[in-house]
DNA sequence: TTGTAAGCGTTATCAC
DNA sequence: GTGATAACGCTTACAA
C-alpha cells in the first residue's frame, strides 16, 4: 500500500498521446486510425466517426518521426537557397512555405550564401531527414552534392535559374532575356547611347547573363555595348554612385543607364540627382529586381520584376503532383519557363 | 543458377547505408557508432579512426528520422513567424538558421500572416516533428496554443515582443521605448510640436505601443501629443503620403512627423518632396525599422533600427544553451532585452 | 570503453 | 473494410 509499484515503464517515451491510445479509445485496430489519417476512404463512416471523437478527446497529434521511419519518406521538403533576407528569395520562400503547408507538408530551410560548400553541407543534413523532396538554386553544385541529390532517389527541384539541358525539374527565368527585355524597352523609347553597370559583387553570374543579353540586343541594333564595371569592393549602392558618377563625365555620355539590379540603380538615381541630372531627361534608369523601394524613389524606379513569388508557387505545385497531392494535367511538367515583367515608372 | 533468389527484404527500406553497415564495415557494434556521433570522447582513438573510415567509404548519412523515434527528441527546431519575407523578420528568420546549422540543428518555418490559427495548425504541425525547440512571435496565441505549447514539455522561446510576466523564455525589445527615443530624439534636436503617424494596418498592436512612447515622453516634455490616423484602406507608402499632405496644411503645422513605420515615412518623405517641402528644415522626418532602402531616400531617412538580427542570434543561443550544445555561463536567462537604435540621417 | 537487448510510434504486408 | 504482425534505423538501459 505504502510502496508506489515501480514505474511498470521499462524506457522513455515522448509521453505523448499515441495512435494505439487512440485506436484502444474508438475500440478500432491501431491501423485503422493510421488509415483515418492517410486513406480516409477506405474507413467506413462509422468509424471514421468514433476516431474522430478520440482524436479529439484525446487532443493527438501525429507522430511525423515515426511515421516518417516506418514509410521511408517523411512530409518535409527541404529547400537550400542562396540567403533568406534578400529581396529576391523571400518571397520565393514565403510563397514555397505556405503552398506547402496547405497540403500538410513542412519547410526545412537553410541558407547557402553562394557557397557550394555549404549547399552541400546542408543537403546532407536535410537527406537525414528523409524529405519528400528537396529544393536548391540555381544548377551550379558541388560534385558531393550532384552526388547525394542522384542518389537520394527523390523529387529534385531547382529555381530561380533555366537550363533546359539538365535532368532535374527546373523552375525559373532566363536572365539573358531580362538585359534582352531591358534593352529593348529602352531602344523602343529612342534611347541610342545605353550602357550597363555591372554588379560590383564577384560571383554573380546570373547578373553577366543579363549583361550579355543587353549587349546582343544593343549589338542587334546596330549600337554599340558599353558596359561599366565599378570597384569590386563597393557595396552596391555606393557602387552605383560611383557608375553614375563615372559615365556622366565621360564625354559623350550614355543617355540610358541599365543597373545589373535595383540597389547599383537606386545608388545611381541618388547620385545623379545630387550631381543635378534630370531622370529621366538627361539619363533614363533601369534596374532589376523591383525591390520594394523601387516605387518609393524619386523618380520611382523603372525596373524588371523577377516572378520570384509564382517560382516559389510553381516548385511546391509540380512537387505537389508529384507527392499526388495536386492532380496532374497531361504530363508532368519538368520545364517551368516564367516571365519577368518590365515595370515601367519615372526613370525610364 | 538461372533463377536469381527472391529479394531476401521482407519490406521496404530506404535503400540508404544504416548504421549498422558502417558498424559491420568498422568490426565494431552499432551503439559504437552511434557514440561515435553522438559523444565521439567516449569512444577510443582507434575504434574512432575505423569507424570515420567506414563513414567516408560508405558515405553514410545518419538517419535523424530513425534517431528521433528513438530519443523522442529530433534534432530540428520549429518557428512560426507572421511572415518570412518582411523586411523586419527576415533578418531574424536567418541569422537563427544560421545559428542553429553551425551547431547541427534544423529550422522548421511557417508563417501566420497574424492569424492565430494559422499559428495553432502550425505548432501543431510542428509538434508531430518532436522539435527540439519551439519559437512563436509575440505573446497573443490561442488558447489551442498555449495548450499545446504548454504540453509539449519543450523550450519555448517568444520573440520580437517583450512581456517580462511571462513564462517562456523572451528575445526582444519594448516597442514603447522605441517611441521614447524617437520623441527625444526629436526633441533633444530643438523641435516643438511633434506629430505621431500612426499605421494604416489595423492589428498592429506593436506600433499603437510605439505611439504610447511618443506620446508620453511628449507630454513630459509639457507638449500636446499630436496622432494623426491615416484612412485604414491605404497600403502604407500611400497612407503615409496622404498623413503628410494633411498635416502640411494644418495651421500651424508640425516641424516634426514621427511615422510608425519606414514606409509610412518614404510615402511622407515623397509627398514633402513634391510639394517642395525642404526636409527637415521645414520639416523632420523619423520612421522606424530601418528597411534597406531608408539610407536610399533622398533625404535619407533618419530611423529607429530594430535587433532584428540580434533576435534571431540570442534566441538560437538561448536555445543551443538549454541543448547543451553551448557553454551556459552562470544562470540561464530568461529574459533578453535588447536595444533598439536611432539611425541619425538626413531627414531629421 | 564496448556490447546486447529492447523498444520508440508508425506504416507495409498479408490475411481475413 | 478491418486487423495482427513485423519491420523502419536508431538510442536508452543495463551489463560486461
Amino acid at each position: 500500500m505504502s510502496t508506489s509499484p515501480p514505474s511498470p515503464r521499462k524506457r522513455r517515451g515522448s509521453g505523448r498521446v499515441t495512435l494505439s491510445e487512440v485506436a484502444r479509445h474508438a475500440g478500432v485496430g491501431a491501423i485503422t486510425v493510421s488509415r483515418f489519417f492517410n486513406q480516409p476512404e477506405q474507413v467506413s463512416g462509422e468509424l471514421r466517426e468514433r476516431i474522430q471523437a478520440a482524436v479529439t478527446e484525446l487532443g493527438y497529434v501525429p507522430n511525423r518521426v515515426a511515421g516518417g521511419l516506418a514509410s521511408a519518406r517523411g512530409r518535409v521538403v527541404g529547400m537550400v537557397i542562396p540567403n533568406i533576407s534578400g529581396p529576391i528569395f523571400a518571397p520565393t520562400i514565403q510563397s514555397f512555405s505556405d503552398s506547402l503547408a496547405r497540403h500538410g507538408y513542412q519547410l526545412l530551410l537553410a541558407s547557402s550564401y553562394f557557397s557550394e560548400e555549404q549547399e552541400e553541407s546542408a543537403v546532407r543534413a536535410f537527406l537525414g531527414w528523409s524529405p519528400a523532396a528537396l529544393v536548391v538554386t540555381s544548377h551550379f553544385h558541388s560534385a558531393g552534392t550532384e552526388k547525394l541529390l542522384a542518389e537520394a532517389d527523390i523529387p529534385v527541384v531547382e529555381i530561380s535559374d533555366y537550363r533546359p539541358e539538365r535532368a532535374p525539374t527546373q523552375v525559373g527565368f532566363l536572365h539573358y532575356e531580362v538585359g534582352v527585355s531591358a534593352a529593348r524597352y529602352l531602344l523602343d523609347k529612342g534611347y541610342r547611347s545605353i550602357a550597363f553597370v555591372q554588379n560590383s559583387a564577384a560571383g554573380d553570374f546570373s547578373a553577366l547573363e543579363r549583361r550579355d543579353g543587353y549587349a546582343a540586343t544593343v549589338q542587334a541594333a546596330g549600337l554599340e555595348p558599353w558596359v561599366f564595371v565599378p570597384s569590386a569592393d563597393k557595396a552596391p549602392f555606393e557602387a552605383g554612385k560611383q557608375a553614375m558618377e563615372a559615365l556622366m563625365n565621360r564625354n559623350p555620355r550614355p543617355d540610358a543607364i541599365i543597373f545589373a539590379n535595383d540597389n547599383l540603380a537606386a545608388g545611381g538615381l541618388l547620385a545623379g540627382q545630387r550631381a543635378g541630372l534630370r531622370i529621366p531627361e538627361d539619363c533614363a534608369v533601369v534596374g532589376f529586381g523591383d525591390y520594394p523601394f523601387a516605387e518609393m524613389l524619386l523618380p520611382s524606379l523603372t525596373t524588371i520584376k523577377p516572378p520570384s513569388r509564382e517560382i516559389g508557387e510553381v516548385a511546391a505545385m509540380r512537387l505537389l503532383e508529384t507527392f499526388g497531392a495536386l492532380p496532374v494535367e497531361g504530363e508532368p511538367m519538368r520545364l517551368n519557363l516564367l516571365d519577368c515583367q518590365v515595370i515601367a515608372r519615372e526613370s525610364a
